[in-house]
RNA sequence: GGGCGGUUAGCUCAGUUGGUUAGAGCACUACCUUGACAUGGUAGGGGUCACAGGUUCGACUCCUGUACCGCCCACCA
């Protein structure tokens, strides 16, 4: 026997991953087969990878995003397709931004103090040392990307793809700069698009204020009252207040048609105006409103021409044209108007109200909504195709129910904002030429002018306003007037803006290279569903934009990762898995394993979870271990890799099995059924291959040298190399390790020099007709050790003690399959002997176990207490007759025998001709002991 | 306010187009350190499939409604 110590009876993951991992990549077995061998026929398979946050660390979520990604990845790699995996970070604007200036606020200094061209420096250098973790970590979990092909979306190439789109876009009259109300951060002092701003349920107050009515005379027509009440949320924004608005059928202020009211502490007269927008049901039925704070007001003070005055710095402060409170902060603004709205008698009262305010989702400050001058894509024409694109088939969802979420978003799609008043970002490429501007807005309005706006796109390319430049390459002069004194645009790109190029800006677009000729389209995107919206719809729109055909065709929504305790992980509840902590302690193999199998919907994950993956990583180690140890003689070289014709019924049977399983696995992935394929193969590692199969071979391995265990060291090998295969794209280290060890037990083992590119496993082609005869050969075997195992335990006859045991079969087969099985029984059933005949007259000494096919008897004398065995026989007997009571009941029922189908009748009346079988069986035995 | 998902064993979840006596892992009970593995083996206990109706010969599965839990979307100030 070999030797057993290089193979220690706990597999170590640690001592192997990295290293694997290492010389994978370092061998190049991740790039595309098509890289060495210059073919470009086949379709590829392609997945990009969503890029991670470069600030990002791998949480459980990515964990299980890559997981998945890489079982697909290597799946089509084992199956002999030319395949890519695309890898890369984005530069996150906001959050990369935010944590290099924490990190000047340590030194007490910002970014106004280092200068734009300093803190990007600053930036980068920050992004050099650390914008790498999260790569690294992919690569611990295993993730076969092709590195040589990673992409940041701030690396030349892709910056030069952002210059492409934007300017493209422009040309198509699809950007357009101009005044609206966005969402700001006033902490991140930037706009954010809708899609960043996150809406959160908080409990709120509704304020009710008095507005004096202006003129005499309007005490007598409203009913004792010289005011009117209007409620809001947002007291401070009255400072900025030009009109109150009111439903034109309102009956209850008809009288104050045409009146004008004293907006209070500012004392500016504004009108009350009629606009159907306004909810008489709801609030007082009065609406303040305030154009340059609110996105409803802002859209009511167009259609009435009414001023738009914004009270507020970019801060969130009160600005100069908010008076006396100038200086102070929003929240402390609103509770000083409160107060001295109060003091003049003119609150009413505040009532709690619950509502949804929108929240940055990089720093969870209160997006205030703000008027301001910003770049947008005009999104219907593109999101028109898209939805043209899904009628016509071309994107799929798996699962489906997402189709809906997806099609509603992009029915309703709003202008994308996409400047951002950061610095780290793709800055926006358009240049203002400061002396054609002087004389171009001599006679407009400078901080209104509009390149284009909604609704003014009638097709055909929006000219360029005198005085600003839209290009690709950055301009040296005007080409207007020639002057040299031109300034870029400050603003940068939202960073999606470059996500949502990724599927082709990291093949090489704009260029025309190879890459992005064969591998575009890409084949599936693998995403967790929050990001629907921000990325994969966008990506759609652009891959038909730019591309003219959708990026992917086959778009997978996996499970959302949370806490077992309930909702999201978040490091203020403590709740966080850290999946690296989970890679040291149990591996990477482990924790992709958990996922996976967890993964069939939402994953409510706590460590304890990952002890599945753990303990069958340790199985599958030590059933190769006993594989291995068991082929001696094949070392000199005489395994041919075939399989003999000589097979036994239990190889017969553990070959029909691995086809099944084959089967299933392809069927399952072919679908994205990560899970369903995992448990399917753990259960038959574990249940057929160790419980049954290894069981079953070793009497005949211990046998001494035969036809017989040759045949079965062969299929031993056989079955654990197909296994290894088709557990390696889940398992990804430990199937290597073990692969690796096999050529040092059987000589031409490893046929090629990585299992990364070991063939997928595939059916039998012509499938021995004995396959089937040997299923339910090993079904009878497997009812006879396990009755004979419960006639133990049932009548309490200690493990040690050795019996004598008889098995009865009238059928001649089943009585030859027991009889071939003979030495396996007597070993799993303990045995001290085995008789097996076609009939047996039983005696008390005896005592049995019926089945349909046969029966079982343990010989008892001496041992056990027969008034036990009646219990127990009279117990299964009462059992029998409930079962037998409820199919006859169905049988006899005549609209069942009339519309069920023939087989499933036949199927209801041998399962009672079965029950009656074993019922005889069993009063006989009775007899016995009256 | 709209939309979606969930409710199956003590816990976490499977259950494909309706059709064997509803399954697994963990936990639990009993026995077993048998020469791959105690991160193991064997046997076992445990479920009115959330509730109420309906369709059907037959419903965990399809339909309607209810309850609870969760998620997403939304400019009622």
């Amino acid at each position: 026997m070999t030797d057993e110590k290089e193979l220690p009876s706990r597999y170590q993951p640690s001592e192997t991953e990295s290293r694997w991992y290492q010389h994978w990549e370092s061998k190049g077995y991740f790039r595309p087969l098509s890289d060495k061998t210059g073919n470009t026929g086949a379709k590829p398979y392609v997945i990009v990878i969503p890029p991670p946050n470069v600030t990002g660390v791998l949480h459980v979520g990515h964990a299980l995003n890559n997981s998945i990604q890489d079982v697909l990845t290597r799946w089509n790699r084992m199956r002999g397709r030319d395949t890519l995996w695309v890898p890369g970070v984005d530069h996150a604007g906001i959050a990369t931004q935010n944590v290099v200036e924490r990190k000047l606020a340590k030194e007490k200094k910002t970014r106004h103090d280092l200068g734009r061209e300093a803190f990007l420096k600053e930036v980068w250098k920050w992004k050099e040392e650390n914008g790498n973790t999260i790569t690294r970590q992919l690569r611990r979990l295993g993730a076969s990307c092709d590195w040589s092909r990673e992409r940041f979306t701030m690396d030349e190439g892709l910056s030069h793809a952002v210059r492409e789109a934007f300017v493209s876009l422009y040309e198509k009259g699809l950007i357009y700069q101009g005044h609206y109300i966005i969402n700001w951060c006033p902490r991140c002092r930037t706009a954010l698009s809708d899609e960043e701003s996150v809406h959160k349920e908080i409990n709120g107050n509704f304020y009710h204020l008095k507005y004096p009515v202006a003129g005499k005379g309007t005490k007598a027509e409203l009913p004792g009252e010289d005011h009117i009440v209007v409620a809001t949320t947002r007291p401070e924004t009255m400072l900025g207040d030009t009109a109150v608005a009111v439903h034109p059928d309102d009956e209850r202020y008809k009288a104050l048609h045409g009146k004008k009211l004293i907006l209070p502490l500012v004392n500016r007269e504004i009108p009350i105006i009629l606009d159907a927008a306004v909810d008489p049901q709801f609030g007082t039925g009065l609406v303040k409103v305030t154009p340059a704070h609110d996105p409803n007001d802002f859209d009511m003070g167009k259609r009435h021409g009414l001023a738009q005055i914004n009270v507020m710095t970019p801060e969130g402060k009160i600005n100069e044209l908010g008076g006396a409170y100038q200086g102070l902060d929003r929240f402390a603004a609103r509770k000083q108007v409160i107060a001295d709205l109060e003091a003049q008698g003119l609150f009413v009262k505040s009532v709690p109200h619950r509502h949804s305010v929108g929240h940055c989702y990089r720093c969870e400050t209160v997006v205030e909504p703000y008027l301001s001058k910003q770049w947008f894509v005009k999104m219907k024409p593109l999101a028109d195709r898209a939805l043209k694109a899904h009628e016509e088939g071309k994107t799929k969802f798996y699962p489906n129910r997402w189709t809906k979420v997806y099609t509603n978003w992009l029915s309703g799609i709003r202008d994308w904002c996409i400047s951002r008043q950061i610095w780290w970002g793709h800055q926006i490429p358009v240049w203002y030429c400061d002396h054609c501007l002087k004389s171009e807005i001599a006679h407009s309005d400078k901080e209104n002018f509009v390149i284009a706006s909604p609704g003014s796109i009638s097709g055909g390319a929006k000219q360029s306003q005198r005085g600003i430049i839209v290009a690709r390459e950055t301009p040296k002069k005007c080409p207007a007037c020639g002057g040299m004194d031109l300034v870029q645009d400050p603003d940068v790109l939202d960073t999606w803006f470059s996500s949502w190029l990724w599927p082709f800006s990291t093949l090489g677009w704009p260029e025309k290279t190879p890459d992005l000729a064969r591998f575009y389209p890409t084949s599936d995107l693998v995403t967790a569903a929050e990001i629907i919206f921000f990325w994969v719809a966008r990506m759609i729109m652009a891959g038909l934009e730019f591309m003219g055909e959708v990026p992917f065709s086959r778009i997978y929504i996996h499970g959302t990762v949370r806490a077992a305790t309930g909702l999201k992980m978040s490091k203020s509840l403590g709740n966080v898995i850290d999946p690296l902590e989970v890679i040291d302690e149990l591996g990477a193999d482990s924790l992709r394993f958990s996922m996976l199998m967890l993964s069939a919907q939402d994953v409510y994950l706590s460590k304890e979870k990952f002890e599945v993956g753990r303990n069958f990583t340790n199985k599958l180690w030590n059933a190769s271990r006993f594989v291995m140890m068991n082929l001696e003689g094949f070392k000199s070289g005489s395994f041919s890799g075939n399989l003999p014709d000589n097979l036994s019924t239990s190889d017969l049977w553990i070959l029909a099995r691995l086809d099944q399983v084959i089967e299933t696995a392809d069927a399952h992935l072919e679908g994205f059924g990560m899970a369903q394929a995992s448990s399917e193969l753990y259960h038959f590692v574990w249940n057929d291959f160790c419980d049954w199969f290894i069981e079953l071979s070793k009497p005949v391995l211990m046998g001494g040298d035969s036809a017989e265990k040759i045949a079965t060291q062969k299929v031993l090998f056989h079955v654990l190399d197909r296994i290894l295969r088709l557990m390696h794209p889940f398992m990804p280290f430990v199937t290597e390790e073990i692969w690796q060890k096999l050529p040092a037990y059987a000589s031409d083992a490893s046929t090629s020099e990585t299992i990364l590119y070991a063939p997928w496993p595939v059916k039998a082609v012509s499938v021995p007709a004995q396959r089937a005869n040997a299923c339910r050969a090993v079904e009878w075997l497997q009812k006879a050790v396990s009755g004979l195992r419960d006639l133990r335990m049932t009548l309490n006859i200690p493990a040690q003690q050795t019996l004598k045991a008889v098995v009865a079969a009238p059928d001649a087969e089943v009585l030859r399959t027991f009889e071939r099985f003979r030495p396996q029984i007597v070993r799993l059933a303990r045995l001290e002997s085995l008789e097996v005949l076609a009939t047996f007259q039983k005696t008390k000494n005896y005592m049995g176990q019926a089945y349909p096919e046969f029966e079982v008897f343990i010989g008892i004398e001496g041992i056990v207490d027969p008034v036990k065995e009646k219990t127990r026989i009279a117990a299964k007997m009462e059992e029998l007759r409930r079962f037998m009571t409820a199919i006859s009941q169905k049988l006899s029922n005549d609209n069942f025998v009339k519309n069920a189908p023939e087989e499933i009748i036949q199927q209801e009346r041998e399962k009672l001709e079965d029950a009656g079988k074993v019922l005889k069986a069993h009063e006989e035995s009775l007899e016995l002991f009256k």
